[in-house]
DNA sequence: GGCTGTGAACCTATTCACAGCT
DNA sequence: AGCTGTGAATAGGTTCACAGCC
């Protein structure tokens, strides 16, 4: 193995092969060639040992990859490592339903706090987690809280940013259908469902 | 303009530029730039001009482009003209949540009908929608529903999908964290979640 | 023999630089 | 003069083909 800068799609691809992994772990299963998890996750059996070889020779030859280890591996690769506590901004319809997504635990994730701006829902305790004022971002500094998830409308998000920012988020998921301009440190991953939708006629 | 291959990635922009045009048209401006438009939106200028002229010559030389007429024809080619019905599959959280999404309408999809396999969510309204059992997914093809999005555990997705397909449905929005095998005429557009979240930790 | 790891070739997409139109 | 449209150059990523190791 020799250094590579690694491409941003090999990192994209990483939860895929880790989700193929654990699957396979569930089933006890010790190794598995590349183009046994390539079939599996559709997507070529090359690129697989490529994506892996930026990282290290993690697998045998001539017999394949440990599942295991591999799994430790990717999982350090990402950083996955420990639960990381996450503030979710906005308890509408989207908030709720994120809530209750049981695909936070899996990385690593836990949402310990739930902010919004609606006096009514303020004090209110929705799966677990109590929802506090939304003024109170700055506090996630002080409880070094360092990811963040908006779903608040999209007037609102830029705003919202800048407080996360400000109290010391360093990523955020952002699900509001918005730009976030933040400083070059941070890092935001939008998923933006509106967007999606709308290249799905263009395909049919 | 000439016969070009329209990259995959510029169909993905696409809908980003139609926010930002539908912003501009709000605040009643007539014409843009592409410098304008892509400060607006960061991307490049020149990406814009490549993207659109993929499509034709929408632009005026000196001038810029004529935001009504560029929505127009933007909406066009994504097909977005009228509104089509979806069938909403999964009443749990996240398809609850979807439901009041503001999103779809922008976009020209309405969600005219809710499935769910839970007989104590059959029958009940939620958001003006009724919910109705999964069995009758077959009746689509009757409704001439041609469009589905599917927001149930990765367990019952691919069977979801199959049933979906069988009854004509040509074009899925799917949040299941799984990938779902489909003949080549139906077009499947993947939101997982937790795969974004899982590359966030890297980045920080 | 079988499967990984990887340079080289290829393909796709972005950026540059400027010709062409208004 | 100003801004679009586009061939050419560059960058980024994937696939090929095979050497290297178990």
């Amino acid at each position: 193995m020799k250094y590579h800068k690694i491409p941003d799609e090999t990192v994209r691809r990483l939860p895929i092969y880790l989700r193929g992994l654990q699957y396979l772990l569930d089933k006890s299963q010790k190794s598995v060639s590349s183009v046994e998890l390539a079939e599996f996750l559709h997507v070529s059996a090359t690129q697989i040992r490529k994506d892996f070889s930026y990282f290290g020779d993690f697998g045998i030859r001539g017999v394949g990859y440990n599942v295991e280890t591999l799994i430790k591996q990717t999982r350090e690769i990402l950083k996955l490592g420990g639960t990381r506590g996450a503030a979710l901004v906005g308890a509408g319809n989207l908030g709720t339903a994120l809530l209750a997504y049981p695909g936070f635990g899996t990385y690593g994730l836990e949402i310990v706090v739930v902010f919004d701006n609606n006096s009514t829902k303020i004090g209110k305790q929705i799966d677990g987690a109590k929802i506090e004022d939304i003024g109170k971002i700055s506090e996630l500094k002080k409880r070094g809280i360092k990811l963040a998830i908006i779903a608040v409308p999209a007037e609102a998000a830029q705003d919202v940013a800048d407080k996360l920012v400000a109290a010391g988020v360093n990523g955020i998921l952002n699900f509001a259908p918005q730009f976030l301009s933040v400083p070059k440190k941070v890092k935001v991953i939008t998923i933006d469902i509106a967007m999606e939708l709308g290249r799905l006629p263009y395909y049919i």
